[in-house]
DNA sequence: GTTGTTGCAAATACTTTGCAACTAT
DNA sequence: ATAGTTGCAAAGTATTTGCAACAAC
C-alpha cells in the first residue's frame, strides 16, 4: 500500500531524532484517518488487512511517538482501556461517556479550563495536563 | 491477628447479598488504616506480612465490592497503575499529580463540580461519576 | 447441609522488551 | 558503513477466573 510522506510527521520524527519509516507513516496514516476513538489492536489489525506489514511493537512504539508529540489523544477509560484518536486541529477537549450506551461525546469547556489551572495555581503548581472523564447517564 | 467486626462493612455486604468474613474485614481494615494511596499488590503484602492470610485474589475481589459500595475510592493513574484509599469521611475530591515528585494533593472545588453537572446537562445527561487529574509540575 | 467464599495457579488482556535481521541515511 | 528500526516471540504487569477445599449461615 502506497502513502505520502507527512511533512509535518517527519518533522517530528527528526526534532525526536528518529527515522523516517513506511511503518510510522502508515500507523499516522491509519490514526488520521479515524472517525473514531480506537484501541491499538483494532489500528494493528486494520493496517494488517490493508496489507500493510506493522507489526503490534511498531503500532505500540509508534503510538507512544505521537503522543508524545501531540498528533495523537490518548484517552484512558480507566477500565484497563485505552482509546486513540488524532489531534489534527489540535484543539482540546474532554470526554463524557454514557455509562447505558457507551456512547463518546467530546465537550470544551473554557470556563472549566481556567478553573483548573487556578486551582493548581493556588497549591503552587501549574496544569501539564489533564485527564477528565464524565460518566454519565441520559436524564430520565 | 484480631480485628473487629465493621457494622458499615457487615451493612453494605449484606445488602450485595455477601457474607462477612474475615478475609474481608482484614482487607477493609488494612485500606481504611491507609495514610496514603495504595495499591492492591502493597495492600496484599502488608496483609501477608501481618499474618494475615488473604490471598490477592481476595484482594482485588473485596476491593471491588468496596469500591462499588462506596467505601474505597479507585485512583487511575492512566499508566496502568491504580491506587486506593479509603472513603472514611465520604468526602468527595479530585487528584493533583506532581510529575516531577510524584506528590499527590487532593482538591475539591464546588465550582468545578457544578461546572461538570451543568455541562453534562447541556448535552441531555446527568454525572454518575467522574475522572478528574491534573498532572502538574511546580510554578518555577 | 447448602451455598457462598477462598486460595491457588492458570489464564487473560494489554503492553513492553531482547535480539537478530533489516533498512534509512 | 553504521546506527536506528523492525518483527517476532517471550516477558512483564495488573487483574481475573475455574475449581476443589472450606467456612458462614
Amino acid at each position: 500500500m502506497s502513502s505520502i510522506k507527512s511533512q509535518h510527521l517527519v518533522e517530528v520524527l527528526r526534532k525526536e531524532g528518529l527515522r523516517y519509516t513506511s511503518q510510522r507513516q502508515a500507523v499516522w496514516d491509519e490514526i488520521k484517518k479515524s472517525e473514531e476513538h480506537r484501541d491499538a489492536e483494532d489500528i494493528y489489525l486494520q493496517l494488517k488487512s490493508n496489507n500493510h506489514n506493522v507489526s503490534r511493537a511498531t503500532v505500540y512504539r509508534t503510538i507512544d511517538v505521537l503522543v508524545k508529540n501531540h498528533m495523537v489523544r490518548k484517552m484512558d477509560l480507566g477500565d484497563g482501556r485505552n482509546l486513540f484518536e488524532p489531534r489534527i486541529d489540535d484543539e482540546h477537549h474532554d470526554h463524557m461517556i454514557c455509562l447505558d450506551t457507551g456512547k463518546i461525546i467530546e465537550f470544551f469547556d473554557e470556563e472549566l479550563e481556567d478553573l483548573q489551572d487556578k486551582i493548581a495555581e493556588k497549591h503552587g503548581y501549574k496544569v501539564v495536563r489533564h485527564v477528565h472523564q464524565l460518566f454519565v447517564k441520559p436524564i430520565k
